[in-house]
This record gives C-alpha cells, sequence and structure tokens, in this order.
DNA sequence: AACAGAAATAGAAACGTTTCCAGAATAGTC
DNA sequence: GACTATTCTGGAAACGTTTCTATTTCTGTT
C-alpha cells in the first residue's frame, strides 16, 4: 500500500512500455513531446523516484566514492575532504569517508570494503606504505584509485607535497636566525612525508655547511601523542633545541601541549615552526609560523585524477603530481640570542 | 575475461545449484559440511566476492547510513562522526558523509539523495529548523532519522544538549565574578541551541535579580563569520563588555580572530568562555575555560537509535535524549577589578 | 495514395543476488 | 528394510532498472 512507486507503475498509468519510461528520465529528447508529457504527469501523480539500489545493480556502478583516512579529526582531512566533495558532488558522486584510526585492519577492511560494488573508486591516505595487507590490496584493486601523499610503487595516480623543499626553506629560514640546535619531529620513514621532510631538513643543514644535529631528529610518527612525547623530551634535553620543527599538523598540537606543560613560552624561550594552516596554528598567539600547503587545490586534482578514470579514460599511465609547499611567515620565531 | 566471478560460475565449478551457494554464504549452518566444503573450496578458487549491488537491490537495503552536517571542517562535527561511526561499523554499516556548507538547498539535495534506496537511514544536523523545504522533506522521509540538536515538531528521534543549562551556569559564573558587562554570541533562534542558550543566559541574569544586558546579546548565526564580526563590534563599543561567551565551537574561533586583530588580551583585558573542547580552546594559552558537552556519548546514542530503528522496532513513538554540558574551567576568566 | 526512411515505442532479456517451494537425500524408528 | 520425520538441495521467481531488438508509427516525397 505504501511500498515505492516502480517504473512499472508509471508505465502501466501512463499507459507506455517500462523501456519509454526508462527513455523518459534518462534520454527525454528520444521520447515525443506528447509521450513524455503522459509519463511526467503519472511519475508526478504516482512520486515516483527511481530506485538507486536497481540503477546501482543495472548500470553497474553506484556514484558512489569512498575518502579512506586515519583521522577526519585531523582538520587538514576535513579540508581536503570538503575539497573531493565539492568536485565529486558537482559531477553527480557521493562520498563514503571512511576513517580508520591509524589501524591497518580496518584500513585493509576499508578497502575490501569498497571494492566489489560498493564504490567506482577511491581517494586515500594510507597508514604505511610497506605494510604488505595494504599493499596486496592495492594490488589487486578493482577500482580506480588515487593516493593522497602516498607513494607506492603501483600504477596508481597519486597527488603528494614537495615536503622537501618545505622542510629545506623552513629550516634554512631557522638557521639564517642563527638556530643551530633545532629538532623536527615528523613521521616515520614508512611513508613519504615522513622520509621527505626529513631529507628536507638534512639538506638545509648540509647546504649551510652545518653538522646535521642528528640526536634531535624525531621521525616516527604523525600522531598529536608523538608530538607530545617527543617535545617533551626534548624541553627536557640538557642542550634543549632553541627550535623546534613540528612537521605534521597533529603533531603541532602535541608539541603545542608539552610546550604548555612546561610553561615554556613561544617564541621567547623556543621557536617554533609548524605544518598546514590551521585554527590552532593561526589563533595561537603569534602566530605560528608554517609551512602550508594548498589543501584545496590538493583535493581537487585528487578529485580530477579519479573523475577522468571513472570517465572510462582509464587507460593512461599513472600520474604523481606534486605541490609546493609555502612558508607563511607568523611571530613563532625569533633570533638566537647572541652571547 | 577479467570479470569478476558471480555466484553462477562458483555454483557452476563446485557442482552445486546457485541457491546452496548463497545459503553457504548467508546461513552455513544450514548446508552440509561436505556441500560447504565444495563451495568454499571454489570460493577461493575464483576468488568470489559476493556484488554488493545486487545484494543491496535484492535485500533492498544497502547497509550504509548518511550522516548530514553543515561542515566537517567543524570538529565537533568530526568528533560526532567518529563517534557514530565506530558504532555503526561494528554493526556492518558505513557511512556517507554529506557536507551541506549551511545551504539550505545542498541540505535537501542531500537529504533526497540518501532516499530512494542509498541509504538506510540518516543522521542529520539541519541548518535551519524553520526551513520550509527541509521541513517538507524531512516530513516524507521514508527512512529512519536522528537528529542531533535540533527539535522539529515530527516525528523524529533526536539526540539533543542541554545548552539553556550549560549557558545559565556559565553566565553565573561570570555574574559571581563580578561581570555584569557581558555578552554571548551564538545561533539564531531558527535553531534550539540558539534559542535555549540564549534562554539559559537571560535566566541567569534573572536568578541574580539582574539586568539583562539586551544590547549584548547576538543571535544569529553559529559561522565563524559571525563571531569575527559581532566580537569586532562589541569591543569597539563605548563601553565594551568585560566578557564574552562564544556560545558555538566555530564563533570561539571568529572572536578569536578578532582578538587577535585588536591586540586585545585575554583574560587581562576580556574575559572569555568557549562552547566545546577543541584543540584550539585548550591549546590556547590560558586555556580558554568551556562550556563542554560529551561528544562521544550524543554521537554514539544517536547512533544507537537509528539501529534500533534499523533493526525493525521502527513502531516505538520518538525519543528524545538531552545530555548535560560541564563547565570546564580554564584560565580564560578573571574577577571584574573593584574601582 | 503509396512508399521509403527515420523516429519512436513495446517487449523481453539481462544484471547477480536472495528466497521460496517442491522434491531429494538422509537419519531415525520400528 | 520400510516407513516417517527431518534435513538439505535444486530450480525458478523475484527485486527494479536499463538496454537491445523488432515492430510500429510518423514524416516527407513522389
Amino acid at each position: 500500500m505504501d511500498k515505492p512507486a516502480t517504473i512499472r507503475d508509471v508505465a502501466r498509468v501512463s499507459g507506455v512500455s517500462v523501456g519509454t519510461v526508462s527513455r523518459s528520465l534518462n534520454a527525454p529528447e528520444t521520447v515525443r513531446p506528447g509521450t513524455l508529457g503522459k509519463v511526467r504527469a503519472a511519475i508526478q501523480q504516482l512520486g515516483f523516484q527511481p530506485d538507486s539500489r536497481a540503477q546501482n545493480m543495472r548500470r553497474r556502478n553506484t556514484m558512489t566514492v569512498g575518502f579512506v583516512i586515519d583521522d577526519i579529526a585531523n582538520p587538514w582531512h576535513a579540508s581536503c575532504f570538503k575539497a573531493v566533495d565539492a568536485e565529486m558532488r558537482q559531477r553527480g558522486y557521493s562520498l563514503y569517508l571512511m576513517s580508520t584510526n591509524g589501524r591497518a585492519a580496518e584500513e585493509a577492511a576499508a578497502i575490501d570494503m569498497l571494492q566489489h560494488g560498493r564504490a567506482d573508486g577511491m581517494i586515500m591516505t594510507i597508514n604505511n606504505e610497506q605494510d604488505a595487507r595494504t599493499i596486496k590490496r592495492l594490488k589487486e584493486l578493482r577500482v580506480p584509485s588515487v593516493l593522497l601523499d602516498r607513494d607506492i610503487p603501483l600504477d596508481i595516480d597519486a597527488v603528494l607535497t614537495e615536503h622537501a623543499t618545505g622542510l629545506r626553506q623552513a629550516t634554512s629560514y631557522l638557521i639564517e636566525l642563527g638556530h643551530r640546535r633545532i629538532a623536527i619531529i615528523t613521521a616515520g620513514s614508512d611513508i613519504r612525508p615522513g622520509r621527505e621532510r626529513v631529507r628536507g631538513f638534512i639538506e638545509a643543514f648540509q647546504r649551510s655547511g652545518l653538522p646535521v644535529p642528528e640526536d634531535l631528529i624525531r621521525s616516527q610518527s604523525l600522531s598529536v601523542d608523538f608530538g607530545f612525547r617527543e617535545a617533551t623530551a626534548l624541553l627536557q634535553m640538557p642542550e634543549r633545541p632553541t627550535a623546534i620543527i613540528a612537521a605534521g599538523n597533529r603533531i603541532l598540537v602535541g608539541v603545542l601541549r608539552a610546550i604548555q606543560q612546561q610553561g615554556v613560552s613561544v617564541p621567547q624561550d623556543i621557536s617554533l615552526i609548524g605544518c598546514d594552516r590551521s585554527d590552532v596554528a593561526l589563533l595561537y598567539p603569534g602566530p605560528i609560523t608554517l609551512i602550508d600547503r594548498p589543501v584545496e587545490e590538493i583535493g581537487r586534482t585528487a578529485a580530477q585524477l579519479l573523475l577522468e578514470r571513472l570517465g572510462g579514460h582509464s587507460d593512461r599511465p599513472a600520474q604523481r603530481i606534486a605541490f609546493p609547499t609555502q612558508l607563511i611567515m607568523g611571530g613563532s620565531c625569533l633570533p638566537v640570542p647572541k652571547r
């Protein structure tokens, strides 16, 4: 009784065949105006809306894309999602959001889930480029996908950031301010941002002909906790660093927490550089000097790469597009006082 | 050639009927161990995975739920999403995230989209409780849903916050510190949080027998921009307020931006109370005193209400569950100096 | 008015699964 | 070993749409 009307009901009421109803919906220019009118009237009368489950079944797609990240509470990911969503939505796609909490098992489950007709493609930032389980999943991927800021030797599109250049720039800036004891806290070498950032950091010292402060390189994770732990340790060192680069926006949160707890002031007691434009960084009194990257453009590009493949031009080889960073001067860095 | 195997292929290879294969997957206890073995072997061999599009079609569900909010970059929404996701995922559901940017048209489109078989249910925070278009959509809703922090006279489950009590408490606290010129910036009366917060604010003054500072009530929108605009105006008043309650976590961001721009210091020049635990509020030197609410519990509750309905017990009347707030003391409020 | 060619429509098959029903195989009882 | 009761299985229908083919209807020309 309350059952939703089907295309069959519409056909019956308007006195045409189901095929014609379908064409009225999907290719109205191929149906005569008179017929179209009758069909539309029936649709109106019955309040008919095509059932997308049946459409998905028959068309063999879902107009859905998966967005897989570790944590949507990371504001960078949220902004990126919005950019991707805006681009995809205007082409009729909806997004599944899968927040994997950084657990490999959930990541693998997310990828599996999006296979087999649940989604037409995916955009993702995986947690570990070396994780065998994830790599295997990616290799067997049946749907087009785009990696965000990750680098895997497979034929998969990727949108990257020029982290090395960004870090070199930031580090050189601190060196010019007279800093020598500069610390970097960032991801491990299991993901590209970790590797590249450390590389840029080291390069800056080498180019200046200065020794690399190996003991101040903390490269392991992008988490708040890691940032907090390492910043706490660094601040308690006998020969404390004069500057910290929190290379990761969650790390910055951890570092600020440590700074708050230790009662240290920025920039008087220590200089600080963060990553990614965020409310925390921009509103922190100073504000915090940042290595920024164009998140909207990155998201939009990822969406476009995916849309190309979804459009059927899946023949081209994988593309890797890298975006530059920009050092945004805040007030969180001071020259090292002469002594 | 590369076509994914179907249940038919599995049936052929294992020498049983398709019905038996289906039952091997969905009710293995009803098939004999020997048969089950053969079927599983064939599944393994063919790398078969059931096509969810076909399952959705036949089962008339999608194991998918829509999460509709105005902006996922709002950290409260992100946390809420995570709580909902965790709860739903463990019951096999995935979430569509629809970020409507506060536009009624996108909101209506999102609701429409999730109908007609795209999702089995939805959880949402609509932008305007009076918007006719949205109300109409909600009234005709074919899928179970839960409102987050919104109050609409329809038979829909809702999870709410006791904003009035929270605001009364916060305002009373400021009054006890000697503040009289207290400003509140919050949502408009078109949504429950706006109405309730203003109500609590007014009640606090009334209970203290003090006149309500009507000129300091700015109730219109939850946006960053509104917070910025109103805070800027308030700070430039001849008789500037001695305290501001930024009643909305995005509003707080706008207020802090204004405070930064005007070169005002918290709490020396002005006392400040924010809403919702967030990195910005917790890391801002002080930190900022907050009216908090249990976001995880709220998200979990919303998910549970929805799951109940999805489980088929859709006969019970709509429930409205409200959660209390908690005043978290930071360091952003000072007593008003005697003069 | 007859015809050819084009345009529009009807009808059926197909997409891959679940589920129902009838019938076959098995187990249990005497 | 025959019978009944039970468990399992095969086969077909169904879910609601799109798309293909064949047929009908229309348009324009003679």
